[in-house]
RNA sequence: GCGUCCAUAGCUCAGCGGUAGAGCAGUCCCCUUUUAAGGGAAAGGUCCUGAGUUCGAAUCUCAGUGGACGCACCA
């Protein structure tokens, strides 16, 4: 139903004549202010003990939208953001005009009621309401209550009127607060810095993806929204601001969309001075667990048919000791090219241009990546898909770099952050060659950052962690768009 | 980008070649201790859009639009 129809659906005409008749007897349908007393939910509190079929003279004054009409406007089910409770308006408790007006309340109407608290015979926690007001007219018709609103196109188009109807989207988007709220508390309890650092982008670093390319018309220049902050991050690390800084903010990828992808999507990335990957593990097991106890207060959820656990120490394994567990092939001894015929032996499909890196990558997804259901951090992936981390420490082909498992997806990607400007350089470099054989991902050259990492970045451990899917795993929603208010949709014509 | 499925009243759905149906919501009447309130009456539709097949299309075919899911890409 919409307001810009030509010809207005007879339900809308109907609440049109209302307003009109409000307007006429001295009721303002869109007043400004309404003092109350109370939530709905503090009462259910506060009253919790109060027996059937007492009546009170405490008077409340509580504010909300009208969701069931029962009895000819006797009983009200006035909702508000905490909670139900039943406005029973009898029609001795109330004085002609305002009954005159009750036939013109329907269900979607914003009210603020006065009267006094009661506990009806059967047991409804009511309030005995002496005055009312209107505080909004409401000319749409809300969903039927029952089945509510199925229709996931219209949920997520509309998400106002999901949240209106559904409960258990209210909860969900809701319980996505908590988690990133406890997630900020605890870097900001722990001395981290957050900051802000910006979203359009000269050049689109630190990940490999499609970037959203825009202009900016007075410099004259392409911007991109970022992929990823990483880039700026650590140039704050180099500059010192703070050893511990931590951005929460949307990334967007020009990308495919699917239960687990949103154009924008929300992310959390940390950096550590004087830390490395070791301590980047520990850290993310401290706040995924920080996260679900916040909404869950226990490690263990359930996630559709599985029972994911949060308690650590997590699992650890190196990429290429799981590939050679699921696939009964260890790439690690092998070349590039004995590599990918192996791959091509074991049905994984890779470019002949492919690199030792990207065949191992192309495996570990084809064959151990959905076996990783518990949460695991996959450690020392090949150096040469991971441009921005730190080699290995002991083993060349390798890095520092860890992506942490659960559910099957990846939910976590941290490495030691490489420090060395001249190895930098020489890695965007590489990069930029497979940008010109046709990777449209790869890495694009940022100067400025190679002479940031000139003027010296410490050893730093640094995290990137997805916010919306660990919002999925913890609310158990099986698609990434019902943890999003607003999900990116094609426009309706 | 590819494949499968879906689109009928405000909402939830049935109907699947023979002129459009139900429940709930809305309107009117009855009912002032109900809570998916109840009883009665009337109303409400470009069956997503366009073309085709057919004597006849909501129904079959094709194309388009939007959505869901899977694959590809990716986090």
């Amino acid at each position: 139903m919409s307001l810009f129809e030509d010809e207005l659906h007879y339900t809308i005409a109907t609440r049109l004549e209302k307003r009109d008749a409000l307007i006429e007897a001295g009721h303002e349908p869109y007043p400004y202010r309404f003092q109350r007393t109370h939530y709905n939910q503090d009462l259910h509190t506060q009253y919790d003990a109060l027996e059937s079929g007492v009546e009170t003279e405490d008077v409340v004054r509580l504010a909300g939208r009208i969701m069931a009409i029962r009895n000819n406007g006797m009983f009200l089910d006035l909702h508000d953001t905490s909670g139900k409770i039943q406005a029973f308006c009898h029609k001795e408790s109330l004085d002609e005009d305002l009954l005159a007006i009750l036939k013109l309340l329907d269900v979607g109407d914003m009210v603020g009621v006065e009267g006094s608290i009661r506990r009806t015979p059967r047991g409804e926690l009511s309030v005995r309401v002496k005055r009312f007001e209107i505080l909004c007219k409401a000319l749409l018709q809300l969903p039927e209550k029952y089945h509510g609103l199925t229709d996931v196109e219209v949920r997520y188009r509309q998400r106002y009127l999901d949240l209106i109807v559904n409960e258990d989207s209210r909860h969900t988007l809701r319980q996505r607060s908590k988690i990133v709220s406890a997630m900020r508390r605890y870097l900001d309890d722990k001395g981290y810095m957050e900051v802000e650092t910006p979203m359009l982008h000269p050049i689109a670093g630190g990940a490999s993806a499609n970037p959203f390319v825009t202009h900016h018309y007075s410099l004259d220049q392409e911007m991109c929204l970022r992929i990823a902050p990483e880039l700026y991050l650590k140039r704050l690390i180099v500059g010192g601001l703070s050893d511990k800084v931590f951005e929460i903010n949307r990334c967007f990828r020009n990308e495919g969309i699917s239960t687990r992808h949103n154009p924008e999507f929300t992310s959390i990335e940390l950096y550590e001075a004087y830390s490395d990957y070791n301590d980047m593990m520990s850290l993310t097991e401290t706040l995924v667990q920080v996260a679900c106890l916040a909404i869950h207060g226990d490690l263990k959820v359930e996630y559709g048919d599985k029972t994911l656990d949060f308690i650590g120490p997590w699992k650890r394994a190196s990429m290429v000791d799981l590939v050679t567990e699921h696939s009964g092939v260890d790439f690690l001894p092998l070349s590039e090219e004995e590599a990918r015929q192996k791959a091509n032996d074991l049905g994984v499909y890779v470019e002949p241009t492919d690199s030792w890196g990207k065949v191992v990558e192309a495996v570990f997804a084809e064959k151990v990546e959905a076996h990783l259901i518990q949460p695991t951090h996959v450690i020392d992936l090949p150096r040469d898909i991971s441009p921005l981390s730190k080699v290995h420490r002991h083993v060349a082909r390798l890095s520092e770099r860890f992506e942490t498992y659960i559910n099957g997806w990846e939910i976590a990607n941290a490495f030691s952050e490489l420090s060395d400007p001249l190895d930098q350089k020489a890695r965007f470099e590489d990069q930029m060659k497979e940008r010109a054989s046709g990777d449209s991902e790869a890495q694009p050259m940022d100067e400025d950052y190679v002479n940031a990492l000139g003027y010296g970045l410490p050893p730093t451990g640094g995290l990137g962690l997805g916010i919306d899917r660990l919002v999925m795993l913890l609310t158990n929603s099986p698609s990434i768009r019902d943890v999003i208010l607003f999900p990116t949709l094609k426009v309706k014509h």
